[in-house]
DNA sequence: AGCTGTCTGTTATCTTATAACATATCTCTC
DNA sequence: GAGAGATATGTTATAAGATAACAGACAGCT
């Protein structure tokens, strides 16, 4: 037999160690995570560069597990594990609250198709949609004043 | 009568020299540009850092004068001039070529209602929504390699 | 063994954005 | 026109986000 363990294939084909402590600090968080705070907690798995978490948090992407929140330049695991190809990666969008952080996994296929619409119209090819929306959560339009 | 000339009000009240200097570069530009951009453009009108910059973006973001492309990291002047009470400055979308960097504005209602929908279903309170597309715009479509 | 491709480690650097503080300017009031 | 408050500006330094470039390790294949 070979020498070592076999490989953890939990989470999926084609991930390396690196792959997986990254996933794992994503899923654990309570929300995005910047780049740099998921160094800080990968630090005890031994990596020590930014490289090695933004090529993890690529990969991670690109295969639907993870993704990229523009509006705030972090970083979150997938709400589904990983996305069927029936749903597709890139038609998820999120909800943010601006009080808590929270940020929620929604379907953006209605909106992206409404989008991508207007898109079309105007001759373009659309390839990647991304829709973020900025406001506040249940509990915390809760506490928060405001009208009505 | 007071020294000096009269204030510039062709843009608007509450704009500066450092403002109107900002949205001339904007309003002149092919494209969406970098604050770093932006500053290299207005270093002839005496601005030298940064700050200054982001304080012109901010404001002129703030009166519905220029928009954020969150995905970029850029900047663009609006393509109305000015929104009007009717038409929010926050209801604006954008569809981004890959290939030539052009970034088209499009009214972003019907996505938005869609993407406020779904969000409201969960409880949220809506302000802000982004939403950006990656694609390929009419032209760079008919250069490119693809299906049909 | 030798080749190839992928993943990994490391250093240095680049880009984007803001904090903090000082100075100036404008306007309103008395 | 002197003083107070708000707004705009100038400047330095630094925080935060992202990647280029190169070196080493390791698996699978012929």
């Amino acid at each position: 037999m070979t020498a070592g363990p076999p490989p953890d294939t939990r989470a999926g084909p084609g991930l390396g160690p690196n792959d997986r402590a990254v996933l794992a600090v994503l899923a654990d968080a309570k929300g995005p995570l910047g780049a740099y705070e998921v160094l800080d907690q990968v630090r005890r798995h031994g990596l020590k560069a930014p490289p090695q978490v933004y090529r993890a948090l690529h990969r991670l992407i690109g295969l639907g597990l993870a993704h990229r929140i523009e509006s705030l330049n972090a970083f979150v695991a997938c709400a589904h594990g990983r996305h069927s190809d029936a749903v597709r990666a890139d038609r998820a969008m999120f909800v943010i609250c601006d009080r808590c952080g929270a940020a929620v996994e929604l379907d953006a296929t209605p909106a992206a198709a409404a989008a991508e619409s207007a898109a079309t119209a105007k001759g373009f090819r659309v390839g990647r949609v991304i829709v973020e929306m900025k406001g506040l959560c249940a509990g915390c339009t809760a506490e928060a004043p405001g009208p009505g």
